[in-house]
DNA sequence: TCTGGGGTCCTAGGACCC
DNA sequence: TCTGGGGTCCTAGGACCC
């Protein structure tokens, strides 16, 4: 019987800025979303103070009680760095290890020799000890029962932070008395529909009868069952699937009222989605440009709209910004107060696996050349040192970050320095 | 003044094909 | 009274995840 076992960071952003400062050890941190919109990490001490994930800041922030909190912008260069590290520790120690999210790796403790307890303990004093970062193991026959114990050893504080779910009595006690929403793939939607039904807890959805289920809720309900019913399904992928879409999507960091500053924005985010077509050797079929104003404020006057279609295939900066600002164009109207835009591309195709166009607007040799120098310069000293004029000088409509921590471990300027005498 | 961003998978329905 | 059968591809929308 193979062991699925499921490891993730405790408020994992919140920790990764105290990785840096242990002076926020024990208090309340929290780390806003772009443009510093809403909670999306809180530590323990945050979490005590009733700051509940997806909270607007710009309401939390105004309560007194909360004038304490010590807050941060997003640092995902920090974040992606920090799993990076977590991932290294991890591999050294198991066999086989599937990153699942930026703070989550599934893990094959099938064969792992000894006690299996002890190895999950240490290698969890492991991540603290060397990655500075505190986390939650959960391990079982299928990946959905380790997510399970996951989220059972992240709520029980007597478990100290480990949960063995590999013994049927023990799994049996716990779908008894857990609802069937803690289970991972039951989301709010799918919950209601199976109280509706008079599903409330994990033991029922368990004992529902495979017609009922699948008519409620499809395969992907069946699924979901056989994986709690010990019956594993999901695989360890350890090759990372070739993306099927890539997203940049932005509020502005305010209203946007002229076309000059909507035509920058969409500008930069076409460039950005470019860079990251770059870097995974893509090139995109497809492309879709949207606009909306706020739909916070309904009094205003609300507009939103969508374009999209087929381009030739690439990931040159320039000619994705041609086609975006051609797209963007028609859906532009003045007297809007706009919100956020967005360039979604896909189709995504190899590039290398590309035959010539034979009629390419773009010249294959040289935009290859350019964007390679580009990526370069920029590789060298910060993204954004070299990019498209039509990308803005002064970026008046960019994304606030006002309390942005530093890059400790990924910028040389910005890392710590200790002296000693 | 201030409410995130980026993904995946599944299904249903329409258009089209032989 | 009777009006085939079996595909593919595309899109939109819903639901879920972190």
């Amino acid at each position: 019987m193979p062991i699925f076992g499921l490891i993730d960071g405790n408020s994992f952003y919140c920790s990764c800025e105290a990785a840096f400062d242990p002076t926020l050890f024990g208090q309340a941190v929290v780390v806003l979303s772009n443009n510093d919109g809403c909670a999306i990490a809180r530590s323990a001490g945050a979490k005590a103070l009733g700051i509940k994930m997806g909270d607007p800041w710009h309401l939390v922030r105004s309560k007194r009680e909360l004038c304490g909190v010590h807050w941060f912008s997003s640092n995902y260069p920090l974040y992606a760095d920090l799993s990076r590290r977590i991932y290294q520790v991890l591999t050294d120690r198991v066999p086989r290890v599937e990153p699942y999210s930026i703070d989550e790796m599934f893990l094959d403790l099938t064969a792992l020799p000894g006690n299996l307890f002890e190895r999950c303990r240490q290698i969890r004093a492991d991540v603290l000890r060397i990655a500075k970062i505190p986390t939650c193991l959960g391990w079982g026959p299928t990946k959905t029962i380790a997510k399970l114990a996951n989220s059972i050893a992240k709520h029980e504080p007597g478990l100290l932070g480990l949960c063995d779910l590999t013994n049927p009595a023990v799994r049996a006690a716990y779908y008894a008395r857990l609802p069937a929403a803690e289970v991972w793939g039951i989301g709010s939607r799918t919950a209601e529909k199976l109280e509706r039904a008079g599903v409330t807890t994990i033991a029922d959805f368990v004992a529902m009868d495979s017609k009922t289920l699948r008519d409620l809720l499809t395969v992907v309900g069946a699924r979901i069952q056989a994986e709690l019913l010990g019956v594993s399904c999901l695989p360890l992928s350890l090759m990372a699937p070739t993306r099927k879409g890539i997203a940049v999507t932005r509020s502005f960091g305010h209203p946007v009222t002229t076309w000059q500053e909507l035509r920058e924005a969409v500008a930069a985010y076409a460039s950005r989605a470019g860079e990251k077509l770059r870097t995974e050797g893509l090139q995109a079929c497809h492309m879709a440009v949207f606009l909306q104003t706020n739909p916070h404020k309904p009094d205003e006057n609300w507009h939103s709209g969508q374009r999209a279609g087929r381009i030739e295939p690439t990931s040159d900066s320039m000619t994705l910004i041609r086609e975006a600002l051609r797209m963007l164009r028609p859906l532009w109207r003045g007297g809007h107060r706009y919100f956020k835009a967005g360039v979604i591309l896909s189709d995504l195709v190899l590039a290398r696996d590309q035959p010539a166009m034979l009629f390419a607007v773009t010249d294959p040799v040289k935009s290859a050349k350019i964007m390679t120098a580009l990526d370069a310069v920029n590789a060298r000293y910060g993204r954004g040192t070299l990019r498209p004029l039509a990308t803005g000088i002064e970026r008046t409509w960019s994304t606030r970050h006002d309390r942005l921590s530093p890059r400790y471990t990924t910028s040389l300027k910005e890392m710590l320095v200790a002296t000693a005498w």
